[in-house]
DNA sequence: CATTTCATGCAACAAATGTTTCATGGCCGA
DNA sequence: TCGGCCATGAAACATTTGTTGCATGAAATG
């Protein structure tokens, strides 16, 4: 059986947080939600904060293994104390192997996608959103590992334009769907090499239609972007790893939602608020009364 | 008396620091040195390592203005209180409007997004990924915007790890798979705030069926973490916007999907490639040549 | 239904906290 | 040299802190 992570104090409450009385919950989660006043402020101002008996405090600490709530506080602050500067970001040379070569390999990793992340133009993305704002429709296209990124960005659009924003092949063949392509409309198309038949004649069929097409792609020399109105760029081999990255389309297409609302100004603020309205009374959410 | 700039408690330490007397300076070098021991430990223990008097403490705290020890003590923890508005926040209003709003709104955006990835603990996604690659069976939630994330880890995973990967809901309602779990297995959900019942409910089903829980979530207090063996933390408010940061979440999903490649040693790679010869062979992939 | 267990709030407790007072000793100006 | 001034440490103070014993009531057990 595998150990459960008991690096931090915070994890060990976690863990045995789902096994505890209503009130140790209730007080255990105020604790994680407010670590820091957990460390800063006593424990009678936190109980009344929390609306709670100070002893519930006392009991969780002995709950989940400290002699009391003082030894849990000194845990949660040395966790917290800033000097530390994260003991494994020592930048470990060792790549080959060894004990934290997997650590190693993840914080390299999430330093060459952060480094490649403001080297995307953003000019071509506030064009494309100009572009989204004008269409009266808009069609998401991608395949394979692209599709989440297809997914997101449908969602997003919808959240403000559920009307006119429909992901190719959602109600069928994408066969159908290629026919239904107008001028007006706008078409995206998310790729990367290796790029599939399928985004491919997306794109082709969007051109032929003299629809707007909009590529997301890791090359101007992508097959799915010739004859695109505009194209967006991304590094895709900018990190180490054994897939393409898709940090940089993610980060392109919540930046192409994000103007594309901005462009809609009330009109697309009010959709937005009917919508979040809409699944609020569907009680989708949990609520966030704690 | 006029009281000093309140800029930050430090600078009006070190600004009345050479008109102190000399035991006073010497406390106040101290406090300067040590702030954040300042906000946490007692009066008397800070006394006690510093080799000066108790009364020392109470008498810098009135002579740079406050009313007291304890007064200095809640100006210091504040200044110290993490920032839960990214600091590009205040810099985003700036350009609200204006010719290239649009192209400022991305940059900014991209800039804020690359900050928070180097921020993400490597260390859990390297256990999380251990989890994974001893579970017989994974199992992964995301619902909304988290499907995009949930979507493609299940993707990249299944390239090595065909049969033994499988999206929550994929064939049928949820529920009949909430009943699936068993231990030896893992399940991975992936939400943030606001939180949807469904996540929470995999949650919890997962963590009383005794399988291995992996949270992906943007906060240790996020209802889905509880009792969760792993969590990784993404910051989802990072950036500014309309919508929450997705790119931290698909980071951790691809550094984790890599890391667990990883760990599969030889086999993985062969059943990698296995796969990729399958999608040639159907011709899934444009050519490379020409 | 009777009994036990347990979660929970209240109140009293001892320990620790920050503050103040007082005595001491060094320093500078008459 | 004397007298006032102030920095400084030690001890006493009132408050606040974390803890624990006890009573109550609800839920589980027989």
């Amino acid at each position: 059986m595998a150990e459960p992570a008991k690096s931090s104090p915070l994890s060990e409450l976690r863990i045995a947080l789902p096994s505890l009385p209503m009130r140790l919950q209730q007080v255990g989660r105020f604790v994680a939600a407010n670590d820091y006043d957990a460390t800063t402020r006593s424990m009678r101002d936190l109980a009344a904060e929390a609306g709670a008996d100070p002893a519930a405090f006392t009991r969780l600490a002995k709950a989940i293994g400290y002699s009391g709530w003082d030894e849990l506080r000194a845990a949660l602050t040395e966790a917290r104390r800033p000097s530390q500067t994260s003991p494994f970001s020592g930048r470990a040379k060792s790549h080959l192997h060894g004990p934290n070569s997997d650590v190693a390999l993840v914080t390299d990793k999430l330093v060459a996608e952060a480094a490649g992340l403001p080297r995307i133009p953003a000019q071509p993305i506030a064009e494309a959103a100009r572009a989204l704002h004008d269409a009266k429709r808009i069609w998401i296209a991608g395949y394979r590992s692209c599709r989440s990124v297809a997914e997101l960005l449908n969602y997003e659009l919808r959240l403000f334009r559920p009307e006119q924003v429909q992901l190719v092949g959602a109600s069928g063949p994408d066969d159908l769907d290629l026919g239904a392509f107008r001028p007006g409309e706008a078409v995206i198309v998310v790729g990367f090499l290796p790029y599939t038949h399928a985004s491919v004649r997306v794109a082709q069929a969007a051109h032929r239609s003299g629809a707007t097409l909009i590529a997301i792609a890791d090359s101007l020399a992508a097959p799915m972007a010739e004859g695109a109105d505009h194209v967006l760029l991304f590094e895709a081999a900018s990190s180490p790893g054994f897939f393409p990255s898709l940090t940089g389309a993610i980060a392109i297409a919540q930046s192409l939602a994000a103007v594309t609302f901005s462009l809609g100004g009330v009109v697309a603020k009010k959709r937005l608020e009917n919508t979040e309205a809409r699944l609020t009374a569907a009680s989708t959410y949990v609520s966030e009364k704690g």
